[in-house]
DNA sequence: TGTTATACTTAACATCGTTAAGCGAAATGA
DNA sequence: TCATTTCGCTTAACGATGTTAAGTATAACA
C-alpha cells in the first residue's frame, strides 16, 4: 500500500500548507482582513480546496491557535516543574502568558478576546489550550496557598483574579497600542508584584477598607 | 424660519431614531450580527438613508458608545466628588466601571475589547468617553496615592494596573461566558481588594519576591 | 409658476463565506 | 488491458455584506 501511504501524506502535506499560509496571513492582518479566497491565492488552489481540509474559516484558525498554544503550554509546564519557590513560579507563569499574549496579538485575540459563546464550539474551546493555559496558573497558585505563601482563599477565585490581571493587562496592550501608556515593562511587573502581595498572607489590614461593595 | 427649524427638528428626530433601532439592535444581536439592512428596515426606510447621517457603520457604532459611556462617566464623578475615603473611593469606581461592562456588554466589547489603531479613528477614541473613564480611575488613584494610603509609586503606572484588573475580569467574564466561574462576585471584589492591597503602604515583604524577571 | 435645493430611494458594485455540481486523473478490479 | 469506481480539485453559483453613484420625487424659495 505505498501509493495509499503517498496519497496521505501529500494530502497531510496541502493540509500544512494550507495551515500556514493562512497563519502568515492571519498573524500579518488578522482575521476578520483574510478572506479565504486570499489564502486560496496563496497556496494556488480554489477557495472551495480549504473546505475539504477544513469545516470553515473559523475551525481553520482554532487549528493555527491551538499549535501556537501548544507552546504557552508547553513552555508553563516547564517553569511550573521547576524547583523553585510557589511564588516565584506563578509569577513567571504570569510573565509567561502575557509575553506570549504581546508575541502573538492575532492569536491571543481570538481566544481570549472575542465572545464564542452559545455557538456549539462551546464545548471544543473548554477543552481547548486556552483552558489549559488557566489551568496551568491554577496549578501554580495552589502550590502557594498550599505552603502558605497564600492566604487561605478559593483556589479557583484567587487563580480567576490573577488570571484577571495578566490577561487584562495583555488585552489591554493589545487592543490599545495608542493609548498613552507610561513604563509598559514595569506595569507588567506591578500588576503581577501587587496581585501576588494582595493575596498573599501577613498583611491583615489594607487600608480601611471592607470588600466595598456599591 | 419656522420650516427650517422644523425640518432640521425632524433630521435630528430622524437621527436619533437611527440611533435607537441601531442600540436596540447592536444590544439583542452583536454589532457584528447586524447588517445595515436589518438597521433601516427596522425604522423603514431605505439603507443608504442612514448614510446621510451617519458615515458608516462603525461611525453609527460610536456614537452610540459615547452615548452609553457618558453614563458611565458621570456616575464615577458622582463617585469621586464624595467624601468617603479615597481607598472606597477607588474601589467604588472599579466596581463601577465592572458592573457597567457586564451591564453593557456590547458597548464595552467596542469600545475596549477590539483593536482599532492604525485607522485615522486614532484621535477620535483617544478623546472618547471610553479615555475618561480611565482617567476617572486615575484621579481615585491619585489620591490615594497622596494621602499616603498607596506606596509612592508612579500614579500612572499604578492606574494601569488597576484598571488592568477591572478590564480583566470584565472582559473576560464577558468573552467567556461559559467558563466554569467560581463566585463571580467574590472574584470580582477580590482582584479589586487585592489589588488595592498590594498597591497599599504597611506591607514591605511579599514573600521571597523580587519583580519576578523570566 | 418655474427653479433650485433637499430628503430619500433604486440599482449596482465588489466582496464575503459557503455549497452544489461536475470534471479529469488516478486507483482498482477483471 | 480495459471498464469502473474513487479521489482531489475546480467552476459556478447563492445569498449576504458594507458602501457608492445616479436618479426621483417633494418641499422651499424666487
Amino acid at each position: 500500500m505505498t501509493s495509499r501511504d503517498r496519497r496521505e501524506r501529500e494530502k497531510e502535506a496541502l493540509r500544512q500548507e494550507i495551515l500556514d499560509a493562512a497563519r502568515d496571513l492571519f498573524v500579518q492582518e488578522g482575521y476578520e482582513n483574510v478572506s479565504m479566497r486570499r489564502i486560496a491565492e496563496k497556496i494556488d488552489y480554489s477557495p472551495t480546496t480549504i473546505y475539504l481540509y477544513f469545516e470553515d474559516k473559523a475551525d481553520l484558525l482554532f487549528h493555527i491557535c491551538e499549535e501556537t498554544f501548544t507552546k504557552l503550554v508547553t513552555k508553563g509546564e516547564k517553569i511550573l516543574a521547576e524547583k523553585t519557590d510557589p511564588l516565584t513560579k506563578v509569577k513567571r507563569i504570569g510573565r509567561n502568558y502575557i509575553e506570549f499574549g504581546l508575541k502573538h496579538p492575532n492569536h491571543y485575540k481570538v481566544t481570549f478576546m472575542v465572545q464564542h459563546s452559545h455557538d456549539e464550539l462551546k464545548e471544543r474551546y473548554e477543552n481547548s489550550m486556552g483552558h489549559r493555559a488557566f489551568e496551568l496558573l491554577r496549578s501554580s497558585v495552589e502550590e502557594c496557598i498550599k505552603t502558605g505563601i497564600f492566604r487561605k482563599v478559593d483556589p479557583g477565585m484567587a487563580s480567576q483574579a490573577l488570571w484577571a490581571g495578566v490577561h487584562g493587562i495583555t488585552s489591554l496592550l493589545i487592543a490599545k497600542p495608542l493609548f498613552p501608556w507610561v513604563e509598559k515593562q514595569k506595569t507588567i511587573d506591578l500588576v503581577l508584584d501587587s496581585l501576588c502581595a494582595g493575596l498573599s498572607k501577613d498583611k491583615k489590614k489594607s487600608g480601611a477598607a471592607k470588600p466595598a461593595r456599591a
